[in-house]
DNA sequence: CTGAAAAAATGACAATCGTCAGTTATTGTA
DNA sequence: TACAATAACTGACGATTGTCATTTTTTCAG
């Protein structure tokens, strides 16, 4: 259940703390970034930051998905990533001091928390574990990213509509897959009318189930196969 | 004139260092530097690091270009980015304790210098500018790459290949651009075959000149209009 | 519950681009 | 300097994919 009013959510019962780098790397307890943070409800399509304005802070998802996405010469999106309970986004423009090369807009209703940005720029001073755990989210990306940029440049659609099913498969968990045609096309980079036409041939393969707009894999091994690794 | 023998180049002296995170971020002198790196001469096409392998260090480029590619499924190569004198390469897994997920393979003849892992990690740790600085390359890199994505995902081939030459020109400086077909069309993400007839249409509209391997670009202008922003 | 707006789906068509097969030019080295 | 190896180039061809136009379905607000 979403918590819609604007109250304090707590460090200490975020079922995604597990997952965040706070969880993960940060030894200090739960109640000192408490008392640094807010949080915010968010409705489904709302914007987090935008790209070309300068950082404030950083975004703590607590629930809800979020596409990070940039723009192409002629307006037309591209998600570079999908962000879920657990991750933290926006922090990258805060170290290279420039303003934001990316958008983020949320994908369903949200719980987002904030930190500020003095106080976050303070913590990881402060904090060698939370640091490191930084760079090493930052160096990760960047590797994720490099294999990013390798798949489109040399798969076919077909082939990298296989590959992020599995991924937004990953993403969604138990749950089914739950996008719109175009920010699936923006996601795979591929034209809308191409995405649908390909997602009919693979329930006809019998690899997916549609229900309208959700998908549901039913056949995760092929999906690998026709990925190609 | 490159050294061709493995004697020591100092940090002092190097012409680069100016355009190095060394140079840019951090306070502590040269020689601090020079006293836990060693340095070495590449021929062409060598090996200076390869995907999968774990790091050991950092390599700072005191001369020449090296490329930093991923490989697809069927090994071809995708260049990521091409690296010129004064930049760090290979240090993004030092921090992800992951093996690379690239590899880099020199251009042409370079000298390279190499500081080990465990002296760069204690750098950084007690040298706040200098990890500043990281952090800041890092970042901007993680938005580069974005750009890419986005660039790969929604232009043509020929739109690519005209932003390439603009990214390849800044690179070269006042050299000539000087890569196999093979390697430009693996930055930029085509067959080796679309690029040469792509490469031949530039010439005939006037935009290069093509001097065997080498390019010389003859009208910026209208590869910026090609390449569109 | 209903109508308007948004999203999904389909069809037709053309252009871009990759593949394969082969030729010519260039490079580096014995 | 010549020869082998590598790189550059050309041609033919078809598959993939994008575009535009239109219809059907779904969603959502009143």
């Amino acid at each position: 259940m979403l918590d819609k009013s604007h109250k304090h959510i707590s460090c200490s019962t975020c079922a995604a703390r597990k997952d965040t780098i706070f969880g993960n790397y940060c030894e200090c307890d739960a109640s000192a970034v408490d008392s640094i943070k807010s949080s915010a409800y968010y409705k489904k399509n709302q914007p987090v930051f935008l790209e070309g304005s300068f950082p404030r802070g950083v975004y703590c998802l607590n629930q809800g998905k979020v596409k990070v996405f940039a723009r192409g010469d002629e307006g037309k999106e591209q998600i570079i990533h999908i962000a879920k309970e657990g991750e933290i986004i926006g922090f990258r423009s805060m170290f290279s001091e420039e303003p934001y090369k990316v958008s983020a807009s949320t994908l369903e209703e949200c719980n987002i928390c904030f930190i500020n940005k003095v106080d976050f720029l303070n913590m990881i001073d402060t904090n060698p574990t939370l640091r490191n755990g930084i760079m090493k989210e930052l160096s990760k990306e960047l590797g994720d990213r490099a294999m990013f940029i390798t798949n489109m440049a040399q798969k076919s659609v077909r082939e990298r509509l296989a590959f992020s099913l599995i991924i937004l498969a990953d993403i969604y968990g138990d749950e089914q897959i739950n996008l719109t045609r175009e920010d699936m096309a923006n996601f795979i980079g591929t034209a809308t009318e191409t995405l649908i036409r390909l997602l009919k041939d693979f329930k006809e393969e019998g690899i997916i189930e549609i229900h309208t707009r959700k998908l549901e894999i039913t056949n995760k091994e092929k999906l690998f196969q026709i990925a190609g690794k």
